[in-house]
DNA sequence: TGACAAACTGTGCAAACGTACAGTATAATC
DNA sequence: GATTATACTGTACGTTTGCACAGTTTGTCA
């Protein structure tokens, strides 16, 4: 996201966006001037048509206010009591995780359900090698970030590019990733294996089934 | 709220939340009067200054779409995507679950989270007679009202005027509600016994361990 | 019957606002 | 070395918009 944007241009969408916040509605080109330190409407002109082609902004030519924010600001609290969690979806090669994150869905939940401190995300669970844990298919995971865990903690692990959910128990070499299912084999990891990252520990499941 | 509004006041608030969800900023004067039929600025006006001096919009002078409202109204979602689930808290004598839903807490949650049909309420769990369906004391589960249930569902079920979540196995003469804890016995209750009553089927666990 | 609030119409104006045209300076790209 | 994109300044113009002043109609209430 904010793919092809100059600083500046960013920084004119921030502010297009914490007046939107501030006042309910969106600024004039010389309110825009004035906290961008620009004399000149056309300065701020430039940026807003830069947007538009861009795709950022839609215009409303000829009427006071005309800015409308195409894609709306991820807001960190859409309402109160109601908290942002990423969801984080595909697993492709490198660092794939957590690069496109403001773009991303995400799940809206009850800060209640959702751990306080820290960067949380949220994962839609594939296969069912913690079935006897009651995570299912499909099931969602809300995992607060952390690279290490205590013994018996359900993480989520990146195991060459993907992602899966384990039981963790760290020995003195190595760290057993444990399934919850007879059917599936733990997973050995060598400490020093760099294929193996632990991503965080899940601290809420969201089970659904009709 | 809503008190000392005449109707056609209420009618203007509704156009001014209206014209804010749909352009994402608020109208102007004409076009105000454009969506209630009023062909003079100043008849929108003395309706403004009426919501004014009642509490109901702070206005902006010799500005554009000068209009901020005060009491936003209480939304049934409290943000797009969002489902508002009644908290049920403690179980009294009677019927006491859902006389007081209006004004409970609730649980705010993604409606992906929320099975679509019927009504839906929410529950903390007490006690740890479900530990191994990973069911534990302090999460939330989410049920779907209903007064049947398939063999092997989880369910709540309303048990001497305490709520309980077992699973669910009818046989020929009784309903066996069976935990999911070794150390605990399944409850058999007769057919016609008339101090069991089925509220519904979890349909979502919410786990939050820290 | 008179007083008053609600709900308008109609005209006119000044400030707010978007837009057009012209020009400057800098850095990156070909 | 020319071209293009970015990031502005400055002036001017026409529309949009809020607002002030004046007046009408209808219904309510003492």
């Amino acid at each position: 996201m904010a793919r092809g944007l100059t600083n500046r241009q960013r920084e004119v969408l921030t502010h297009i966006r914490a007046a939107l916040e501030r006042t309910g509605r969106p600024p004039t080109l010389r309110e825009l001037g004035a906290r961008l330190g620009i004399r000149s409407t056309n300065g701020v002109r430039d940026h807003l048509e830069a947007l538009v082609a861009k795709g950022y902004l839609a215009p409303d030519p000829h009427s006071a206010r005309g800015l409308r924010l195409l894609h709306a600001p991820p807001p960190a609290a859409p309402a109160p009591g109601v908290r942002r969690v990423p969801l984080l979806g595909g697993v492709a090669a490198g660092q794939p995780l957590f690069a496109d994150q403001e773009l991303g869905d995400a799940l809206l939940l009850d800060e209640r359900v959702v751990p306080n401190g820290g960067a949380v995300f949220a994962l839609r669970v594939r296969g069912d090698s913690m079935r006897d844990a009651a995570i299912h298919e499909g099931d969602y995971v809300v995992v607060r970030e952390q690279r290490s865990a205590e013994p018996g903690d359900i993480v989520v692990a990146l195991l060459e590019d993907e992602a899966t959910v384990k039981r963790f128990f760290p020995e003195r070499d190595f760290v057993r990733l444990q399934p919850e299912n007879s059917r599936h084999e733990p997973v050995i990891v060598r400490r020093d294996d760099r294929s193996m990252r632990l991503l965080g520990k899940v601290t809420a499941v969201i089970s659904h089934r009709p």
